[in-house]
DNA sequence: AGTTTATATGAACAATTCTTCATATGACTT
DNA sequence: AAGTCATATGAAGAATTGTTCATATAAACT
C-alpha cells in the first residue's frame, strides 16, 4: 500500500465519506457556524455533529475559533473548493445519472 | 441530508476512502493496466482486486476496455488530477505532519 | 469439445465505522 | 458557588464495508 499520496489520501476520503459530515461541511461552505447551529440546520442531535467535526478538524479540513462558550467552525475552502469543483464537473461528464444515482444501484 | 452534491461526494468519496482501490489507482494514473498486473504490482489476489475496481468503474473513475480475455482499465485523469492536487497541496499547507500521520493518531 | 488463462461474482465471516445515550467539561450568569 | 448553556467524550450495540475462498463466466488455444 506504497506512496504517502495514497495514506493522506486515505485518511482525507474517508474523512469526506459520510453523509453527516459532507452536510455539514455543504453549510459550512455557506457561513462559518457553531455546533448547535449545525444540529439544528441538519436536524441531528449535538454529539452527532460534536462528533462527525472532530475527525474534520483533526485533518484541517475544518478551523475552530473559540468565542467564548461558543465553538464556531469554518470551512477550509482552499482546499474544498477544488475538489467540490472537480466532482461537479465528474459529475456532469461522467455519471450516467448526473450524481442522482442511488447507493448501490448500479 | 440535502444537496445533490452531498449526495455525488458520499459515493464518491466512499469510493476513493479505501488503502487497496487508492493503491490501483496510484498504479492506473501511470499507466493503464489489467486486473493480474494490478495484482502482481500490489502484492493483492485477484478476486480482491475485481472486487475493489468494480465499484470504481460503476462511478466512471475508472474505465475500461476488453482486449480478448484482458480487461484493461484506465484511470480518469481528467477526474483524479485536480483532486489529487488538491490534495497535496492541502497536505503541505494543513497537515502537521505532512500526511504522514496514521490512522486515528490524532 | 476440452483445457487453459483472465476476470468476475457470491456468500460468509471479519473488521471498521456510525449512532445513540449517558455523562463530562468548560465558560458565562446570577 | 450554583445554575445554565454550549460542546465534547466514552462506550456499547447497530450498521456498513472489506476480505477471503470457492466457484462461475468467457475468451483463446489445442
Amino acid at each position: 500500500m506504497k506512496g504517502t499520496l495514497t495514506n493522506i489520501c486515505h485518511h482525507f476520503f474517508t474523512n469526506l465519506s459520510n453523509p453527516t459530515r459532507l452536510a455539514a461541511l455543504e453549510q459550512l461552505m455557506q457561513k462559518p457556524m457553531c455546533v448547535n447551529e449545525l444540529a439544528k440546520e441538519l436536524q441531528q442531535e449535538q454529539s452527532m455533529i460534536s462528533h462527525n467535526l472532530k475527525p474534520l478538524l483533526e485533518c484541517n479540513i475544518i478551523t475552530i475559533q473559540k468565542q467564548g462558550k461558543k465553538h464556531i467552525y469554518t470551512a477550509n475552502k482552499e482546499t474544498l473548493n477544488p475538489i467540490f469543483a472537480a466532482i461537479e464537473n465528474h459529475a456532469q461528464k461522467f455519471c450516467p445519472k448526473k450524481g442522482k444515482c442511488q447507493k448501490g444501484e448500479n
